[in-house]
Formats: structure tokens, sequence, C-alpha cells
DNA sequence: CACTAAACGAGACGGTACGTCGCGTCTTTCT
DNA sequence: AGAAAGACGCGACGTACCGTCTCGTTTAGTG
């Protein structure tokens, strides 16, 4: 990391991730363009793309480089734990710049495949986090040996993903919902 | 129905529609162009903007107009059919223009809202379809009452989207796990 | 004419070559751009590269559509000829829009040599009737039969050019020095 | 001159000089980048621009370093020492870089004025001679006394390049006719 | 059966953004 | 200290599509 930024200038690198931030928020991914990123920065845009070759990439970075995910805390019960991922993941889905700007992202990674790495990457210690609190609950017997972890995070991040972009949104209700199919379906047989 | 058709010319809508699903397939979504689509279909620019709006409803049209997604066949067997749909959606989200065009069309709802009406009016009879066989199953006990079965349906279609667009692609395995799961989750407490 | 101003819609056409002009005396022409120029014609820069393919050739356009140069008037007398030819020779380079972007324009056609041919068609009636004054002079035997009108009227050109180019710029004084060369040169042997 | 040598590094000069000439020879001045200059030489841009503000300077400079005109060998016989100046005027504007580049570098001395006396300077010492033979025929009474020898020097450059320039280049049959023009505007009256 | 009015192909138009190039300046790094 | 390396703000390049807008020309449907 200390390499990067020392390879980088970085006089102009963090007023473009800022600008790159604000317009994301103002206008949407869709609608963000390199040229207002720049001007919004002052700096040419010959500058953002010396440093990055597409906008997924920008945007992927400016995302990653402000975003934090704070690990859920583990309570020792699986409910309160899967309660706790699913609420999380609404409100990531709902109100992060990052979860609102994820889908349109994605579809992005066609023109820019390495911008899927960048962000697989950074997803890598959340989701890495997330399992532990299910392999956790595995030892302690609460979910059985046949189920993959893996799945239910996939669960938990396709529904929420689904419903916030297809329908109108998820609410508190769904929240339980989910979370009482969930653990019925890690129910030991 | 009939008044719209004769309403439309008919002679180069079809021509127009036509030319979009091919460039859906040969180029994708995003780089599906309005000036193209017309060369190809030997028409005017302005011919295509008389009847859609936008690059969404155009492709809706297109996509809702060809697609057509065969019902279920309810086998009287909860895991059969739970096991059908996901196979479906599968087969759905990686084989069929539609299934892959969906994720970005559906970003670009925001730029005409009412593209997403005229996709969840196609998708409306298709889901009835899902629900009825999940009602069918709840008949029989097969589902307890406290499970919402359009949530079911949402975290399949979520769940198998969210793999599909997100990692490498949902495999045969998935389809099983997935199935699994739910068949689990639905079992009487 | 009139075909080519049928088929070239007309609409900006003159806005453009308006601009154009106002640009080369503002500006001159190595400074002249075609942005500004579409920005002060009020035109998207696209028309006018649509019309012309390269600064050269719509600089030549402007010029030759707006610059007419009189026919000089005979007077019979050689002497009177060529001093009138010389005289509006310097005053064409030292005043008109053309005379002054010549040499710069000139230097150009490396990259449109399409535009060296339509310049040369401008000129063509011009340099055929200053031909006409001296083969009339020829025919009063006022020029021998060994020396080449063609070869004078490259002189004067040449000579005026260079002057104006390389050095100060011509005065009046030039303009008699180089119709007497000019006629010493032409006396019969 | 020594100074100013000195003072200049000169590790690194002369190979900006030779990149220079190199690119002028295969692109042409239009062409010719400060920044290919650099990188051909293998040399910062900013080392480039310490000592040359401008293209023009740089190119003038390289040129003139190179470029030796050797003197006209007087014959004592004016058509023959006209006739080789005519000669030697065309192979120069023909043949060497500095002549083909002349036009264009003309025309850039309105950005850097100063280029212009660094190139009359370096003519300077080449015009003397050329003159000093007409003086010379003068002094035999070969030219009247009302011609001045400038002008005549002033005819075959203009000539010369107008000819090299606008029309397909100078031929030796050109340069025949254009001797005996300027013998015959040099006959005493 | 003409006649008219809509729909049409064609594509020009004013724009916005693209991604690239070169300018001339300024800073960092290394020798 | 001085040079290579090259980042930087800037402005222009020439291209691609956008969505709107005339233009004649079909092509029905009506009088």
């Amino acid at each position: 990391l200390a390499s990067a930024s020392s390879r980088r200038n970085g006089r102009s690198h963090a007023a473009i991730l800022a600008a790159t931030l604000a317009q994301l928020t103002s206008v949407g991914y869709q609608r963000l363009t390199i040229e207002r990123v720049a001007a919004e920065a002052g700096v040419g845009k010959a500058t953002v793309y010396r440093w990055w070759p597409s906008k997924a990439r920008l945007v992927v970075e400016a995302l990653t480089s402000c975003s934090d995910f704070p690990p859920v805390e583990p309570t020792g019960d699986l409910r309160s734990d899967v309660h706790a991922l699913v609420t999380r993941a609404i409100d990531f889905i709902v109100n992060t710049p990052m979860g609102r700007t994820l889908p349109q992202l994605v579809d992005d990674f066609g023109e820019d495949p390495e911008a899927r790495a960048q962000l697989l990457q950074w997803l890598g210690p959340i989701h890495a986090g997330h399992l532990a609190l299910l392999y956790s609950a595995a030892g302690r017997q609460e979910i059985p040996h046949n189920v993959d972890p893996v799945l239910i995070l996939d669960i938990i991040a396709g529904t929420v993903l689904y419903r916030g972009v297809l329908s109108s949104g998820p609410d508190t209700r769904f929240a339980d919902q989910l979370t009482d199919f969930i653990i019925a379906g890690t129910r030991p047989a």
C-alpha cells in the first residue's frame, strides 16, 4: 500500500477520488462523467486517465477507499448474528454510497474485468468476517454440516439486493422474514 | 393489443425489435445504440423514437415480445417443484437474452420508470404461476403458514442473480444446494 | 455551384464560413481552431467536420468564397500593365485576408493535398486573366517570343511573396524596382 | 560563441539537435514535437526548454548548426554566375533539410520573432557572398547602375521558392529560363 | 381514382462526452 | 547542483451518439 501511494504522486489523487464520490452521490453512477469529475477536482482529464483506465476502476477505488464496513460483533447466538447480517446488508444497500452504486457498477465490469477483481479484494475480508460468524455457529452445532455457510451469505446478499433493486425496497418486516427463513433452513434435521 | 398493433404501422415495427435483439446478443445492452438499431433495421432514427421514448423501453418490449417463459409443471412434490424453479431461474439468467440483459436493464429504469412497470407486467403472470406452485404446496401442508411464498421466490431469484452476476456463475451443484436449503427452511416447525 | 449549394443543407454553412473568416483575421491561421470556429458559429464541431475534412479545406473555402480578385484592366501598355500586376500583388499579399493567410495555408497542404487543388482552381481564372495581359503584349511585340509569360507571373508572385514574408514587407519603391526590372527583361533583344 | 558553448552543458546539446534534425527529416516541421525530440534524445523536456524557448528557435539552431552553404565560385561571367546562383537555390530548396523546412519555419516566426533574426544572421554571410558576385559584375559594367543587386537576389530566391512550394517543383528548364530572364533584365539599356 | 395526410428513410443539426496528444511548467529523484 | 523522468492543468483534437428537426417519398384510407 505504501509503495502504491508513493508511486502515485498523490497531489491530485485525493481530490479526484473526492470529486468522484461527490458526483456519485449527486448524479449517480450512470450520469457520472470523467470530464465533470476532472473539472470538479480542478484537474485535467488526462490526469484521471493516467491513473484509472476506466470509470469502473475509478469508482471502485473511490468507494473502497472511503467505505469501511465495521465487523458484525458476534453474539454467540445464531439468530442474533443472522439478523445483524441481514440488517447490515439492508443498511449497506440502502444507505451507503457503495451499496447504492453497486448494481450499476457491477454491470460495468464487462468493460473492465480487473475492476471486478479490485472490488472483490475489498469485499474479501468482510466476507471472511461474516463467514467466521457462521463457522463459529457451526462449531456450536447451530448449523448442520451439510449447509454451506457461503450459500447462506449469498442468499442474504442476493435477496437483499434483489429486493432493493427490483421492488420498492426492503423494509424492516423483510429483515425479520428473511432472518426467520434462514434460521428455519439451518435447523438441524 | 389489436388496436395497438393497428395504430402502429407494423411494417417497420418487427424489423426494429428484431434489430434490437440482434444488437443485444451481439454487443450487449450497454453498447446497444439506437442509431445502430435504426441502421440495422433499415429505419430512420425518428421512427424508433416515435414509439419508444428510451432505450430501456425499446429493449423491454423487444425482450418481452420474444421471451416466453413456459410454466413450471407442478409435480405435487415441493422438492421437485422448487428444484425446477431454481433450475429454470438459472437457465433463464444464463442462457436467455432477457436473463442476460436483465441486470443492466434494471439499472436503466432510473432513466425511464415506466419501463420498470412494463417489465413487471410481463413478469406478473410468471410470478403468479410460480406463486401458485407454492400456495398449492402450502395447501398440502408442505409449507408452514408463517413462511411467505413471495419471500421464497425472491430468495430464489435474488440468489441466482447474485451468483450469476458477481461470482463466476451458478453451476449445477448450486442448484441442489439452494433447493436443499429452501426445503429445509420450509419444513414445518 | 447550385448543385453544391443544394447538396449541402446550407443552414449553418454560411455561419461557419463567416466564423472562419472572423477567426482568420483575429487570431490568424495557426491559432485558428475548429472548436472556436464551431463555437463562434453556434454550431456543433461535428457539423464542421461533416463538410470539411481539415482546417486547410475549411479555410480555403472560406477565403475563396469571399475573395474576389477583380481583373486588372489592360491599358495597352506593357509597363502600365506590369506595374498594375505588381501593385495588385503587393496589395493582395499585404491587405487581403487571403493574401496574409496564403503562406501558412500552403504549408498545410501537406496534410490535405486536395486543398491545394481547390485553391489552384480559384487561382486559375485570375492567373489566366493575367496571362492574357502578357500574351496581348506579346502580340504587340512588346515581349520577345523566347520569354515565357508564365515565368513573368511567377517572378512577380514569388518575389512579392518573398519580400512580404521574409523581410519586413514590400514598399512602393519596391513596386517600381520590380516593374523596371521586368520591363528591362522583356525588351526585345 | 565559445562562452555560449561552455555555458551550455554540451552533453545533451548535440543529442537534442541531432534528434531535432532526425524528426525534421522523418516527419517534417509541422509534426515535429518537442516531446518526441526530447524522448529521442534521451533527455527531459525541461532540458530542451531550458535552452530553446520555442520550436522555431530549436529548429533554426539545429538547421544552421549543420547546414553549410559553400560559396558560389565566381567565374567572371555574369551569366555563369547567375546560373550557378539559380541552380544552387533550386538545389537548396529541393534537397537540403533546411531548404525544405524553410517555408514552414518562416511562418512560425510570428510566434517567436527572434528566431527570424537568428536565421537572418546565418543567411547574412551567404547573402553577402552572393551580393559580392553581383557587385563585381556591376564593376565589370555587366549590370547597369539603376539595377539593385539585392532585388536580383530576391527575385531568384522568391521565384525559386514560389515554384517549389506552390507548383510541382522547379525543374532544369526552369533554371535556364530564369537565368535567361535575369540576364535580359540586366543588359545595359 | 385521385387526394391527402400520416408515417417513413434519410440524415443534418446543436450538443455532450469520449479518450488522446502535445503544450509549457513544476516537482521529485538520483547522481 | 543539475539533469532524467514525468506528473500536472490545460486546450484542442476528431469520433460517437444523443434526441430533435426538417426534408422529400411512399402508402394507405377517404371523398
